[in-house]
DNA sequence: CCGACTTGGTTCTGATTCCGAACTCACCTA
DNA sequence: TAGGTGAGTTCGGAATCAGAACCAAGTCGG
């Protein structure tokens, strides 16, 4: 394996997401987990999920270290799925995805909107350079090679 | 369809967003489309994805919108595939997706940097509010329905 | 003018993988 | 003890995938 160096190989943490977070059930189960559910009848109904499918992405999201496996009744014994640290750190993918399918899909009317807590207007994704303390658009964005570096 | 009413068809545009999105060679193919990648064979060769399949998720996004198949040489014709401004508006989607492989996966040695053109220090990404003019994590984010509303 | 090469595909054929229906099992409630 | 619920597992059919071969239009080398 690995014979032919491509880009894929060489420079994609997109591609370890993928591996992680891979299929259409993944993403979605990962949605429903943000919206607070957490036991396995609800993510099924919710998504209209076959029961070994969801058996099976639950696996792997627990592997993967994004969800986490929790006895929350002894008798009878009863599990609920929790977001982790590491899953809740998919916050700004989820969101960023979820405002773009409301600007270019579902224009007319976005069924939910995100708002700033404090105030209630809508909120913005940006990029930020603390450095510069400064926010930005994509079109400021450059990349450079990170292994290749300090140490 | 449609007969029961529950969460995934209530309110959501991530669910929009998988339509076009889907599976995981579409969104390795938008990646590479990202990093300038144009040409079918580009892709496969970087991909290493098998044409029949590139051909049909090319076709697939051309019809969603994101990509624009484009003549660029007359004798022979030859045909490159750029991004739409409704492709070109993923950025923050994808972007956020490589950070959070970076952060939680190849925290060691991510691969590949993003940076502020303007300084080259390592960029982040943040919610904000135009309104308040400040930036802020997800701890601060709400959520209301949007359909509703206004008309 | 002939054959080899390139780009950008299409068609066909197994091999995987996916998914839904049905079954299991432990436990609780009436 | 009959039925219900939560959390799975097993199994067969259907969709999807990868690979190889084939095609076509044009270009290049000799």
């Amino acid at each position: 394996m690995a014979d032919t160096e491509n880009t894929a190989d060489r420079a994609c943490s997109i591609q370890a997401g993928l591996d992680v977070l891979g299929d259409r059930w993944t993403i979605l189960i990962m949605r429903d987990a943000f919206r607070g559910v957490r036991r396995f009848d609800d993510f099924r109904r919710d998504l209209d999920i076959a029961r070994p499918v969801l058996t099976e992405r639950l696996k792997r999201l627990v592997v993967a270290g994004v969800l986490e496996r929790r006895l929350y009744c002894e008798r009878p014994p009863r599990y609920e799925y929790r977001l982790t640290p590491m899953g809740a750190a998919l916050s700004p993918t989820l969101v960023a995805l979820m405002r773009w399918g409301d600007e270019w899909i579902n224009h007319d009317e976005p069924p939910t909107v995100l708002v700033h807590e404090a105030c209630g207007e809508p909120l913005d994704q940006a990029f930020v350079c603390w450095h510069c303390d400064e926010t930005f658009t994509q079109s400021a964005i450059a990349s450079r090679p990170g292994n290749t570096v300090t140490h």
